[in-house]
DNA sequence: TATGGAAACAATCGAACGTTCTTTTTTTCC
DNA sequence: GGAAAAAAAGAACGTTCGATTGTTTCCATA
């Protein structure tokens, strides 16, 4: 046997890229084997060497197109928003979105940038930075206007994407609460952290969604 | 060669341990080999199993030893505690500072958990509920009390969680702020993202330490 | 000072790893 | 319909893996 009846090169490399980025998500980069990778789509494992250069690229393809796709997609989000407390709650609600629904995919270019061989590690975390920035900024523009209360932007900047991330650790589609829950109470904790108490309020009255229960 | 002279077993022990701790954070469970490690603490790979039963367990013990600690410790640091808001700022104040100085245990415990086989992953993930309750119930208790505006307490708890252990993904013991100095701005930060603005400054004045800079 | 146990070496196992290469089959296009 | 290109099979490679076993050396102690 060789070629498949029906085979597609297009297709192939799709599957290959799918079922990558969940053997990777479920076991990690280095557990994953290609022989694993190859059986979940239907292949001998040297086959696979038609659609990338080796497995390391493989990762590095993965992450680089998703923070390209975060970053692309976050700008875009943001590209209308006026306003330190306004971006802020926009960054929220586009993180948490984004999170919920990319799971794997976050979660592969969060913990295996270590698993990166230079540079490509380099490159992925400048793509970081990039995007971390987007909330940095925010958070100093408030501050600089008196409307947040932040004495170290960076670190509340780290502070809140961590805490924003952790939502891929738990979260089901299929869970009591809905999306839009979620990120009501996510905005209402991150806001009145850093809103500066006496003024926030008055400035853009930030809505107290659902007092309880 | 054979016994080594001046070898010592508990000593080796501790040796092995601590070489496997920061292996596993360095490159992850799977992608530790025990040679690597025998090298490490001057062995051959074969004389580790006088130490552990196999790769796994030498995982699981370090996970199980550590949760205990973990658990322990912050017992003994809420013990003389009371009140939803001391509480709450004893568990971020002991959370923080833990996560500061035992960054790669922490790390394995939170990440290679998915490396344990049954039923060991069941154990760490029960360790992991009893401590995360510990926070939920002081946000529970706050809500009860009206102090902690907390609509969804185990929300909170996994974004508060997610948020304190995120600083083990940057710190650095000679980085410019001190630990009291994140201790306050994470405490800042959580505090006022949970507590109910009107009535918590005058319930128990939360320190406003360090307007800026 | 002889002896039993502790500590480590050295050699080896079969399996699995990432990777390369050649061959075979299917598809495409002129 | 025949040739070129695409897609995949399949065999083999040198390594490395976790694990096992038998042996040698050191040390405490009686």
């Amino acid at each position: 046997m060789a070629r498949t009846i029906g085979s597609n090169g297009a297709r192939t490399a799709k599957a290959i890229r799918q079922a990558g980025v969940q053997l990777i998500y479920k076991h990690g980069y280095e557990a994953m084997s290609l022989r694993q990778l190859a059986s979940e789509v239907g292949l001998q494992s040297g086959s696979l060497y038609k659609y990338f250069e080796n497995k390391q690229s493989l990762l590095f393809d993965i992450v680089r197109d998703h923070m390209e796709d975060l970053i692309s997609k976050a700008e875009e989000a943001m590209s209308d928003v006026n306003g330190p407390l306004e971006r802020l709650k926009a960054f929220v609600d586009f993180h948490l979105r984004y999170h919920m629904t990319r799971k794997a995919h976050v979660f592969i270019a969060n913990m295996e940038i270590r698993s990166l061989d230079e540079p490509h590690r380099a490159i992925a975390i400048e793509m970081r930075r990039r995007y971390e920035h987007m909330l940095e900024d925010a958070l100093r523009q408030g501050a600089k206007h008196g409307v947040f209360k932040v004495p170290e932007p960076k670190v509340s900047t780290y502070a809140i994407i961590s805490m924003l991330t952790g939502i891929c650790m738990w979260y089901r589609p299929d869970g009591r609460l809905s999306q839009d829950e979620l990120v009501a109470i996510y905005t209402d904790l991150v806001v009145d952290g850093v809103a500066k108490q006496d003024a926030a309020e008055a400035a853009a009255p930030v809505g107290r969604r659902r007092a309880s229960a």
